[in-house]
Parts: C-alpha cells; sequence; structure tokens
DNA sequence: ACCGATCGACTACACTTGTAGACAATTGAT
DNA sequence: ATCAATTGTCTACAAGTGTAGTCGATCGGT
C-alpha cells in the first residue's frame, strides 16, 4: 500500500493540477485541464475516476459532488518515478544521468547548496 | 526521429540486455531474459520485433537469423526518460528529487567528483 | 416548485503493453 | 539427403491507457 500502482502520462497531469492546489473541485480540473491540454470534461472525469481507485486520490463528499485531495505528497509519487528511472540505469550510467538532470533542471541557488552538501 | 517511442518496462528490460553485450543474438536475449525475468522466448520476440519497429534496435541478418544492435547509446534513451521525469516535478521538487537519486544510487567516487564539479 | 447547469456513473472504443502459442523456413549435424 | 533445433512471422488475448459521449441525479437560481 506503501507504494501504489504508477501514474501514466495523463495520469501525472491531472495529479499536478490536484497537487497544486489546496481546493481541488473537479471544475478547478476540467478548467484547467482544458486550458492546458485542450481535454474534454469527460476525460478528465474518467481520469479523476482511475486515479481515486488507483489510490492516488482521495475525495471528501460536498453536496453533489466531490472534492479532491492527493492521498500522498507529490514528492512521494516523485520518488516513485525516480526509482523506475534509475532501475533502467545501466553500470556507470548515473552519474552522467544526474549530471544530466541537474543541468537541465533550472534549480534555485538554495536547491543547488543543498545538494551540494549533500554529496559529501 | 531524434526521439522515438517512449520505452516500456519490458522494453527497457530487453534493451539492457542489448545494451550490456557486444553481440547480441537473439538466442543471447533469449537467455538472458529467461534467467532473469522468467520469459517465454516467444515473449522476447515479441519485444524485440517492437522494439525494432519503434526503432530502438538496428538489425543486420546474419545467416537465417539476426544481430540485434541498439540504435542509440543507453544514455539518450536514459535522458529521454529523464525528460519525461523532470517533465513530472512540481517547482520546488527538482533539488529534493536530485538529492533523492543522488542519494539512493551508489555512485562511485569519480562519479561524485564529476558531478559536484558541474554544480558550478 | 421548476429549469438549466453541473456532477458523477456507466459505457465505448481504438491503441498499447505484457505475455505467449503455432507454424513455416532455415541451418547445422550426421 | 534427412532430421532436429532454432529463428522469425503471424496470431491471440487480457489488461491498461487515451479520449470521450450519454444519462440520470442534484444543486442553485427564480
Amino acid at each position: 500500500m506503501s507504494t501504489p500502482q504508477p501514474l501514466s502520462e495523463a495520469e501525472w497531469k491531472v495529479m499536478k493540477i490536484v497537487w497544486e492546489r489546496k481546493s481541488c473541485a473537479a471544475r478547478d480540473v476540467y478548467q484547467t485541464a482544458a486550458e492546458t491540454e485542450g481535454w474534454a470534461p469527460s476525460t478528465v472525469k474518467t481520469l479523476l475516476r482511475r486515479l481515486v481507485e488507483k489510490g492516488h486520490l482521495k475525495t471528501t463528499q460536498v453536496g453533489n459532488s466531490f472534492l479532491y485531495r492527493p492521498a500522498r505528497p507529490a514528492l512521494k509519487s516523485l520518488f516513485s518515478a525516480a526509482d523506475s528511472l534509475l532501475d533502467n540505469a545501466l553500470d556507470g550510467t548515473v552519474g552522467p544521468l544526474l549530471a544530466y538532470m541537474a543541468k537541465k533542471s533550472s534549480m534555485t541557488a538554495e536547491e543547488l547548496a543543498e545538494l551540494r552538501e549533500l554529496l559529501d
């Protein structure tokens, strides 16, 4: 139970929308996803349902509808995905992989500093 | 064409076997995958075929059979996968993500040193 | 009390993925 | 020349995924 089923690509996008806001009525997700992905409301409904089934989202009923909230923090899910990525790395490729990611991602100065500290 | 379709989980496993070897006859893959994954030869055949279709493997005919060789280096594919992972990261989560990966993966001293250098 | 908007439930369907059997051609050994 | 083993091709099928329509219940406004 600690690690729910992995997220598909479309599911990640929905999760990101939910993680980013505190109140996550279905409507918020519909609207955001319509703008950013061009998805029909039905599409989002299906994804929300599957995410609940998979245990990534918890719901609280409010009137006729639900409030959706993440079942676990974004970082946890991100770490699970990172585990898979690391599984796919061959011997000796992890260093270059991290270097690539560090270079590509724009990290804030603080993040950089923390990371540097950690490497000891 | 620069970025072939992404690899599925099972496909990664096959690719890893091929990347690790010089000569990659189908038989080598069957045997290794049978040991490590318990896959039937048919399963491996299907995966090899799909990988060729997807452009991840190139073949050279040798007698009745093929030699399989990666269409691009492992690092390239790994980087593509890293791109997806980074796409899924929310603001401010990249630092912790890299920290997690660095901690979890046992890198050699040299890799560590290189990475440290890079963070400047 | 009624009506339009909205929500969730159910249904749909093509495509991908995991997993594998059947079979024909070819090859290597005898 | 023959025969067993091996290889690739074709076929199969259940589960997962992307994408979305329909419909009945309900909520909010009048």
